[in-house]
DNA sequence: ATCCCTGCAAAGCCTTTGCAATGCA
DNA sequence: TGCATTGCAAAGGCTTTGCAGGGAT
């Protein structure tokens, strides 16, 4: 699912309406492709929908959610608000523990689910945040 | 770092002081060990000093985070709030996704830090979380 | 005697909810 | 036309802030 043609033709599958507004969120994130807040997908759409309301970015979102169109992301380090995430794939992500920039990372070898089972949990799925420095603040706090 | 007394040695070291409602959230989340949220917390330490507020327990968990004697939780999932965690070990974290339940994974071998780079971040750190059906939930809905 | 820390209350932020009006199917 | 969806505004939950009084060192 990769248009935005796509995602509403499963709106409508779902028995759920194609309005300017999903339309407009949906065209956000897949232009951006990048891991938006709410608030910076609310912002992006208003240059469409000046009057757009947040009630319906958040209504949105939760239902692109629950079709499994988009992920919710917690990157865990508290500072992180939640951030939306057109999950294509299944990949990781890594954080930039300076300037805060969130990259896609593909799953690895190695690092598959394990089959076994931990405390007798039957693993479904697992999440997986890096933090490091990215190139750029890398090369600043050698120059200091 | 084990004891109430070891980390408010940690405290006078750092130029903070020992107080009683600091005494008495160190030793909730010794004594819990488990992964509990601010709310939580400020529950248990109300039995001994009810008359805590919420903001000295958010403080003292800020500052015990930036000690590192305890690390904030984020579990990924959308539904979980922040949670702490004394964290003595690193480790791992799995959660059910039925009832909630929270438990510490050991890091196991060919889990661990990879020693190159994804696009070329210096990598730090790692989080992980395992999604899964804990034992009972399992059987439960096995049940069905 | 310092001045750090606490408790209270208010403010902030993000997100959700309720409801009448709108507009998609 | 019928009912899902929208926008608005208010409410909600959690967390932070400001400040004066109290307590640790």
């Amino acid at each position: 699912v990769t248009s935005v043609d796509k995602v509403c033709a499963r709106f409508r599958i779902e028995g759920r309406r194609v309005t300017p507004q999903r339309r407009a969120i949906v065209q956000v994130l897949l232009k951006e492709d990048a891991h938006l807040t709410a608030d910076q997908i609310l912002t992006q759409v208003r240059r469409q929908l000046p009057s757009i309301s947040p009630a319906t970015v958040y209504n949105t979102l939760h239902e692109l959610t629950e079709m499994g169109l988009v992920q919710e992301l917690d990157l865990g380090l508290g500072l992180e608000e939640r951030r939306y995430d057109v999950g294509v794939e299944k990949h990781d992500h890594i954080v930039c523990i300076s300037c805060g920039r969130i990259e896609d990372v593909p799953l690895r070898d190695g690092l598959n689910l394990p089959v076994d089972e931990y405390h007798n949990f039957k693993i479904v799925d697992r999440r997986v945040t890096y933090l490091g420095l990215c190139p750029d603040c890398a090369s600043n706090s050698e120059a200091q």
